[in-house]
DNA sequence: CTATTTGTACAGTTTTTACAGAACAAACTA
DNA sequence: TAGTTTGTTCTGTAAAAACTGTACAAATAG
């Protein structure tokens, strides 16, 4: 039996599966947001709700599918850092719960996904300007050429500018400084 | 014809297409961060490239792809403000272009996709709470129940407090307060 | 060492999504 | 106004992704 609410009334039971339900079918719907898919959110607002970490076989039981789709479900979340193993003693199954600092949890997914694109496509660009200037080089009465090459390498000019910024965006999410300027505690305006 | 790289030798023509289709890829392929599709991503890539704006057909063409197709990835693409529809004279055709501030696409990405999402899930939060609040004004004398409504109601609230923060993180980027803590031009460090 | 148990890789199936072609409605043209 | 042109909706199909059950390898227990 998956059900931890126990000790009550079935009416209040219900009354809080509810609450929670709404809860986690829009949480579970939102995490689109970050490339997961909805049974996986759905997944992870069970586990937001539990108070002790969970194994495979319990996720399977409550979200009435399969420990296969369990386990590539919870290795999708632990990637991201949305979810932690942690050792149980005693027990030979792996166990699983939610990171409780969704801060973290949005920085994380910006360290980690957010940064491999601006890598990749930063190498992409610099790779591509380094042969445009090498034309470049090589031919410089040609005029139509020249020109062809003056937009493009000015577009990529500015695309890694672009990439440079979110890098150092990014920066500030997994130092920490962005708490500065969004600070964590809302801090309201002064007014006269 | 599609081709705009006219005026050039083919040897040239080639390596200014192969430098920009490296670009054209990275940058599609990691454009599901945005919840883009490959083939939108490139389409993508393509008008970005492209030094005028493209009506529909000439995508179509150029991608090999319907127009129909065309048609779905550029309402995607305009949805998030990452491609702009233009008026051009004398035609008949829509005209679209890419909007070049990429600071402000991204932005909008929050502005539009996020926000949606803080919005539904604080509602879904609150309405919970406030059930939950009633339940527990109830029944003051059960423990056990009280128990577990105090553990559901500590997770929304935090729950809540993130979503604030996000909401005010958000708010920066429309405001451009953002670039207060992080420059679009990098200010080194001064070193002593 | 042998028996189980556990998690995952793999292969097949189902479901979902992307895409194309036809049909249509709106807008322009003559 | 009648005749085109253009973009999108709708429907069917192809491709992709999610999901399941089986098989297997690694780890634990006896």
């Amino acid at each position: 039996m998956i059900n931890e609410l126990t000790g009550i009334s079935a009416a209040h039971e219900q009354s809080i599966q509810k609450a929670r339900k709404r809860i986690i079918e829009s949480i579970g719907k939102n995490m689109d947001l970050y490339g997961i898919t909805l049974s996986t959110g759905l997944l992870y607002g069970l586990m937001f709700f539990q108070n002790k970490p969970m194994t495979l076989d319990e996720m399977g039981e409550a979200m009435e599918m399969s420990k296969t789709s369990m386990s590539t479900g919870i290795r999708t979340l632990v990637d991201l850092n949305m979810v932690n193993k942690v050792w149980e003693k005693g027990s030979r199954k792996d166990q699983y719960e939610v990171e409780r600092d969704w801060h973290q949890t949005f920085a994380d997914f910006f360290v980690i996904k957010w940064r491999k694109a601006v890598e990749l496509n930063l190498l992409a660009l610099r790779k591509s300007l380094s042969e445009l200037n090498e034309l470049s080089a090589k031919h410089p009465e040609e005029e139509v050429l020249q020109d062809y090459l003056r937009s493009d390498i000015e577009k990529i000019n500015q695309a890694i500018a672009y990439y440079l910024w979110l890098d150092r965006l990014i920066d500030t999410m997994e130092s920490g400084d962005i708490y500065q300027l969004v600070p964590k505690e809302h801090v309201p305006d002064k007014h006269m």
